[in-house]
DNA sequence: GATTTCACGTA
DNA sequence: CGTACGTGAAATCC
């Protein structure tokens, strides 16, 4: 389907339309509650939020722009590009958009059928990229028509890779569905309680600007109390304060929060520097503008999200909703006649290097509970060990105390390590990898003046790059796996997904389906854990709770 | 005005 | 010599 802002169309499967956008918007409403097909659409960000805008949330699609980047690797994921790839063209050769100037006006007498997207070069038209391109029906369709077939291409090309690419992709495109829903939709909140709590970390909400600058200068005094002589100092220049730590004796290379910590005794001026910092932090971004800016009048905190970042395929979101500090999580509650389900997979990452890597023993790990029990027995060290030695397999971490036990661990579990080791190599030497799913990881290349004495610590990074990415990235694809499949396994329910953080999902539901939803969240993971790995050989756990609040379940 | 650095929040 | 992300304030670049 494409949807223009004047014009749509929808080809495929017998059908083949195209007409206003609320024709075709009907017909892809009784379409979804007939058959409720595999919609195919360039990107969710264009074609998804105009349906999710009208009330219509379709159950399964495919995403070119998202299939894309399963394939191909990195952000960049238009619709040109796409095509390209697909069709089997040098991106390198991708026609640029007309600038305009002369040149484009001399160059375009070759342009063929003014109405097809498709150029006689085989290229995609990049002005049909430009909403403003689509003046009329047969443009639309002809867009639609391309998007299709775009899409069965990817198929193909994903199927060389084996089963999983394809799945990846399609719960890849759910995931980006479900990013517009979580956008239009946003997270309930407590607005009374985020108030006191926001006024209990950065005082009173300012009653003017006059006010605010007052409030922050009785913030900032009561550091540079500890300071006599210095209370010209800004205390959010970092070079300032570290001449101020100086002069009491504190010398640091920067002042960073862990550097300061252990100089928290030295000095008083140290800890109220800290204390500052946590209320400073609230007050300037996740303060009074952070409210008024982004919870709405239905109390709910919205921002954009993204269903894979440029990296290793982890959805991020904006405005808070990734990185709220704990102190304001009670904030996050369920409205009236709701309840919140939250679940968190437990030991993410060292289960999905089992199921990645093959490695039956750590499998075997894996039916525990607590999966660095049986490992901290068969290296016949303390649990703590064994668990700073797993993550530090898996981060490519080298310093601490990690270093015995990690020989152990290649001894245990060498198909595992093996599996990491490989990944390392391959970043170290510049090369893609691929996830489990089959998502490719590009890796960037060293600028090439980097002098060859740096030349070993940035391999090295690379190297550590990629072994963390087939870790976190896998994970990222059983984590939308999951969460694609709960979406709709839940929504009968009248329940919401309403955040995703990395192995964590909150849910929002009325009373009454609370424990259903449970159930479910816990079903629909071994389910899709099991489609995921193809096998039931490794184990994966949820800590699932009903809640109010989102700080009410340990974190 | 745009980009970089520092700092810090989350997983 | 653990990775990824988003955000704000100040400094720096153009």
């Amino acid at each position: 389907m494409v949807f223009g802002p004047d014009v749509a169309a929808l080809s495929g499967d017998g059908v083949e339309l195209c007409g206003s956008p609320e024709q075709v918007r009907d017909r892809v409403s009784g379409l979804e509650d007939e058959r409720h097909p595999r919609w195919t659409w360039w990107a969710a960000a264009g074609d998804g939020r105009a349906l999710v805008a009208h009330g219509i949330r379709p159950q399964r699609c495919w995403d070119v722009a998202e299939a894309h980047r399963v394939l191909a690797g990195g952000w960049a994921a238009g619709a040109d590009r796409a095509w390209a790839v697909a069709a089997g063209l040098d991106v390198e050769a991708l026609p640029r958009p007309a600038g305009g100037d002369l040149f484009d006006l001399v160059t375009t007498d070759d342009a063929g059928d003014p109405d097809s997207a498709v150029r006689p070069d085989g290229y995609l038209r990049p002005e049909a990229l430009e909403p403003t391109w689509l003046t009329g029906p047969e443009r639309a369709l002809s867009l639609a028509r391309a998007a299709l077939q775009t899409s069965s291409r990817q198929r193909e090309l994903l199927a060389q890779g084996g089963p999983r690419p394809v799945g990846t992709a399609t719960s890849e495109s759910a995931a980006a569905l479900l990013c517009i829903e979580l956008e239009l939709d946003g997270l309930p909140l407590d607005r009374s309680r985020a108030e006191e709590l926001i006024t209990a970390a950065a005082g009173e909400r300012p009653r003017s600007e006059e006010h605010a600058r007052q409030l922050r200068r009785e913030r900032d005094a009561a550091v540079l109390a500890h300071a006599p002589g210095r209370e010209s100092t800004d205390l959010r220049n970092p070079v300032q304060v570290r001449e101020l730590l100086a002069s009491v004796g504190v010398v640091v290379p920067d002042t960073r929060a862990w550097r300061l910590e252990p100089y928290r005794g030295v000095h008083p001026l140290v800890d109220a520097l800290l204390a500052w910092r946590k209320a400073e932090r609230i007050a300037t971004t996740y303060g009074w503008t952070w409210l008024d800016t982004h919870v709405g009048p239905d109390d709910r905190l919205r921002g954009g999200w993204t269903a894979c970042d440029g990296a290793a395929g982890r959805m991020t979101a904006q405005n808070g909703l990734h990185n709220l500090p704990t102190p304001l999580r009670p904030a996050v509650a369920a409205h009236p006649g709701h309840v919140l389900v939250r679940a968190d997979l437990g030991q993410i990452e060292p289960r999905v290097l089992a199921a990645v890597s093959g490695d039956r023993a750590f499998a075997e790990a894996t039916r525990a509970a607590d999966l660095y029990a049986p490992v901290a027995q068969a290296l016949g060290v303390e649990r703590a060990v064994a668990k700073v030695a797993v993550l530090a397999a898996m981060y490519g971490q080298t310093s601490g105390a990690a270093g015995e036990a990690l020989k152990d661990l290649q001894r245990t579990y060498p198909v595992a390590m093996a599996y990491l080791e490989r990944a390392y190599a391959e970043g170290l030497a510049g090369r893609a990898v691929r996830t489990f799913g089959g998502r490719r990881v590009p890796m960037w290349q060293l600028p090439p003046g980097l002098p060859a004495s740096a030349v070993g610590a940035a391999t090295a990074a690379r190297g550590r790059f990629a072994r963390n990415a087939v870790i976190q990235g896998a994970a990222a694809e059983l984590f939308k796996a999951w969460v694609a499949t709960l979406r709709l396994a839940v929504r009968d329910l009248g329940a919401e997904v309403v955040l995703c953080l990395h192995d964590e999902v909150l849910l929002h539901v009325p009373e009454e389906a609370a424990g259903e939803v449970a159930h479910l969240v816990d079903e629909v993971l071994t389910a899709s854990a099991r489609r995921w790995t193809g096998s039931s050989a490794v184990q994966f756990v949820a800590d699932t709770s009903v809640i109010a609040r989102w700080s009410d379940a340990k974190a």
